[in-house]
DNA sequence: AGTATTTACGAACGCTCGCTATCTATACTG
DNA sequence: CAGTATAGATAGCGAGCGTTCGTAAATACT
């Protein structure tokens, strides 16, 4: 350790740190324009110093120069205006399931240049990693980015990732994925920072993002499995790395996890399977349902919460059945961690307003502060998403406080 | 108009930035002194840079000249050290609580400077104000510390603490103590900066500073309440103000939480009176066992746990449950959070062993990764230790410009 | 159409600060 | 008592920021 917290050092220290003062300012009006007398104003620099920076970015290739804006009509001579060049930094999203390979790509700046999905009816994992290369080229070229260029792709996988060897444990549905090394893979496709996590907790990034400021969110992810990510004034807890796990929280007074099985208490009992099996069930007892009539043989989670809209008693008991088995099993976390919002995503999230509501009517009583209970905006983009605003981070944290490296494209 | 986002400037701001790498240089060697050469190592600045930050802050008061150490016998001119000058900026934490009120001050470096505790047979909200008054002004001259120099105190109250008003809700024991706003009445004692805590939020962050290091700590206040503080990384997790009240989870499937009671669900089924009401009860049931021995009419909740300590297994049932209830309470946030360690304080983590280790038993069945379980260290100065840490924390915040820019998304 | 006004860019000057290098001070060793 | 090793003080240099003044480019007014 040379330096201890505060970085100081001589003047050429204090340049760093203005230039990337006046960068951060551009980077927080993205992707507005700039004028200079504006970052004058919210950097607190003078004249000068920030237009010496400006300079220094420009060469670099960290902004971009734009002609004087027609629209903007005021007295004097037009300011230049200058904005983040994102092709200087583009990143790297990737979703990997086992049935469906999503890769995004994403500029400097967070605009979306290109987002490809592809499902498939399961693969192996060294299809899997095929599949992964071929996406990520299609990416690529439709965001006409070379791969040489990307500063810093994050992958997302379900089953809980190790932070530091990048090794995933506890996968479900694709055979051998753990013994793959992602990380490794996808470092010799693309020379640059490599970053794996868990998919709730990068969705949880996402409609984090998607809100704004600042607050606790817990963001469930909630389909065939269970997972939730925890993201605080921004930054994602990962606890020791497998935080919010909320799939194998016990359900009923004798429950206990299994750790051969890679599916939790929570997700045996409430999970899009476990609906479904509770809505066939309802409706073999209750043939004359609307339940019965929507769903037949192959009834679907789908078909409970639609039956449910229709206010079918029989189907509203099976949400009240879940919600409730749900709430009970979410209200120790929301107790402890008192977030500011709770949103549901994943594919049970479609259910809507019913769900929703039940949901909300249990927690209230077993809650002291009853946080906001949401849908998720963002569908199932949202990992994709998160994975691409990790990587954006990363991005930023490394070339922020430092600069100084001139890459020439 | 402040600054903006990051702190840049001219040379007087690298110079601030300059001293206050000093400084915290200083500080993390907290209480040895230290020689300029070692700061000059440490800093990573120029001999001549820190020569000056040192004089600069000797005349602030901040630091202190030391003789050269006789015991250290090297070659050459020996060098005078520098360390804090802890009454620069002396803290106090309060500990109020029904029947006992604690006031600790504390200098820069952390030290104790003084620990006045005081009980008393249940005071009402007016009597207890009065004895805050007696034992700060007791505190402060046991320590040699004027009012006026007191640069922050931090008061821990029961109850859920509203961060900014400095209101308390859900104040057992004291009548009238919601409507008391401490803070007020403090800051006219003492003018200076004044925060209002949680106790078990603030004993949380005392034995999160007594292990050290980073992580996830959630520790539990065990006693006839229950409360829990959470700390990452050294930062307090408030949620929106009443995160890691874990008395109001439920234990029973029916369990409900009821506003208008003071008391949860989980403090009724396992809080120290509850354990006793168990022990009596088993004592009842089995006259002869050891537990009815060691208790006899008044049983109390140590006597349950060192019978089971004798391993009478009339009482060890009784720890069982208590130990199971409160394991499947706690494990759903265990999961969430996934800590580094729990830990146990508060009157019942006196149990010892009998209790860890069944408590143990049962997370390690419910939970993925299984946190480090241990008792605090700390027994009952925890609380009042914490707030003066707690006091210390925001003196650093408010004196180290810190411009380490807090990239928040 | 010409002039005044407004706004922004650009360059020169002075100031502060930190770094390098040198010199002086002090105590232990032989 | 000289030699040596370590630490503290001092002067010169360079880098960067901030202030001030002059200039360029557009619009508004007469």
């Amino acid at each position: 350790m040379s330096k201890g917290t505060v970085g100081g050092g001589g003047t050429t220290m204090l340049r760093r740190i203005n230039v990337a003062s006046v960068l951060d300012a551009v980077r927080r009006s993205a992707p507005a324009p700039l004028r200079v007398a504006e970052l004058v104003e919210r950097t607190g620099l003078a004249r000068p110093t920030v237009a010496q920076a400006v300079d220094e970015l420009l060469d670099a290739g960290w902004l971009q120069q734009h002609g004087p804006d027609s629209a903007d009509r005021s007295l004097g001579r037009p300011a230049i205006r200058v904005s983040l060049r994102g092709r200087a930094a583009p990143v790297l999203g990737l979703d990997v399931g086992p049935h469906r390979v999503t890769v995004g790509v994403s500029d400097l700046a967070g605009r979306k240049l290109s987002l490809v999905r592809r499902s498939g009816p399961g693969w192996s994992a060294q299809e899997l990693l095929g599949v992964i290369g071929e996406v990520i080229d299609e990416a690529l070229a439709e965001a006409e980015v070379p791969a040489e260029d990307v500063a810093a792709a994050v992958a997302a996988s379900p089953g809980i990732v190790d932070e530091h060897t990048g090794r995933v444990q506890l996968v479900p549905s694709v055979p051998g994925w753990s013994a793959v090394d992602l990380i490794k893979h996808l470092r010799g496709l693309l020379d640059c920072p490599v970053m794996l996590d868990n998919d709730a907790n990068l969705a949880a990034l996402a409609i984090a993002a998607a809100r704004g400021g600042t607050g606790t969110l817990l963001a469930v992810q909630w389909g065939e499995r269970l997972g939730a990510g925890i993201v605080i004034d921004g930054r994602l807890h990962r606890g020791t790395g497998a935080a919010g796990e909320i799939g194998f929280i016990a359900t009923d007074t004798d429950d206990v996890i299994n750790p051969e099985d890679s599916r939790g208490p929570l997700e045996r009992a409430v999970g899009s399977e476990a609906i479904a099996a509770l809505g066939r069930q309802a409706a073999l007892d209750n043939p004359k349902s609307r339940l019965a009539e929507l769903g037949g043989e192959q009834l679907d989670t789908a078909d409970v919460f639609a039956a449910a809209a229709e206010r079918d008693p029989v189907a509203q008991s099976v949400v009240q059945q879940v919600a409730r088995t749900f709430a009970r099993a979410l209200a120790p976390s929301v107790l402890v961690l008192d977030p500011t919002a709770v949103v549901i995503g994943g594919g049970v999230a479609r259910a809507g307003a019913v769900l929703l509501d039940a949901i909300s009517d249990q927690l209230r009583l077993l809650t002291l502060n009853h946080p906001k209970l949401e849908l998720s905006a963002l569908a199932e983009d949202a990992v994709v998403t998160g994975a691409m605003r990790m990587a954006l981070d990363e991005v930023w944290q490394r070339k922020l406080p430092t600069p100084a490296m001139t890459s020439t494209t």
